[in-house]
DNA sequence: CTGTTATTTAGAAATTTATCTAAATACTCT
DNA sequence: AGAGTATTTAGATAAATTTCTAAATAACAG
């Protein structure tokens, strides 16, 4: 269930700090790599969890490869939370 | 940070069970326990970490303890995911 | 106080996760 | 084709997580 997965992806403080800076655009794995004191291949584990999780999507120009944000499945754990916070089933605010 | 405490506890599937188990009400740690092929001591173990992350609240009622959910936390990781979703660069700072 | 029930804590084992280094792949450019 | 850069994959390791059993606490009833 690729829900869990997203939930899990979520868990990593990096993984959401890596999301965090894709809010204004897609950056290279190169460029995420820079922001933080850890191996590219590192980083590049931690994409493979938000691919997988589908909270990013990749695009490839020249041999770079870019990350960019995939906001339908926050919504779809936004829409989770909500259930949890509803409790009644009345009501569906956003 | 707390907030790191939340997304870490959603992370697993029991826990995110047991929080909706708790959207009609609060039931005590048995009661809870019943409802999973796992020993009691590991389920209180998952609700430490939910307690811990303030996603739930605990009342003690006899010799029971009854835990209930905590809607506010669920409200600030909503705000954050907003956020992710947003990309509005006026208010990046919580 | 004694005994019973509900729940948690402690300690240990199995699994998963995050990280590194080194090597492999992929793509570009001349 | 060959060199150079960007990124991923493989293999290893340390740390964290989940689970169990057994023992400890806490609260109640008689």
């Amino acid at each position: 269930m690729a829900f869990a997965d997203t939930f899990k992806a979520l868990s990593d403080p990096v993984r959401r700090e890596i999301l965090m800076m894709l809010r204004h655009g897609s950056l290279s794995a190169g460029e995420i790599a820079a922001q933080f004191d850890m191996t590219g291949a590192t980083i590049s584990y931690h994409l493979s969890i938000l691919k997988k999780a589908e909270l990013v999507r990749e695009t490839r120009v020249k041999n770079y490869i870019y990350y960019g944000l995939n906001t339908s499945v926050v919504e779809e754990i936004m829409l989770w939370l909500s259930e949890l916070k509803g409790g009644n089933e009345d009501d569906k605010e956003v």
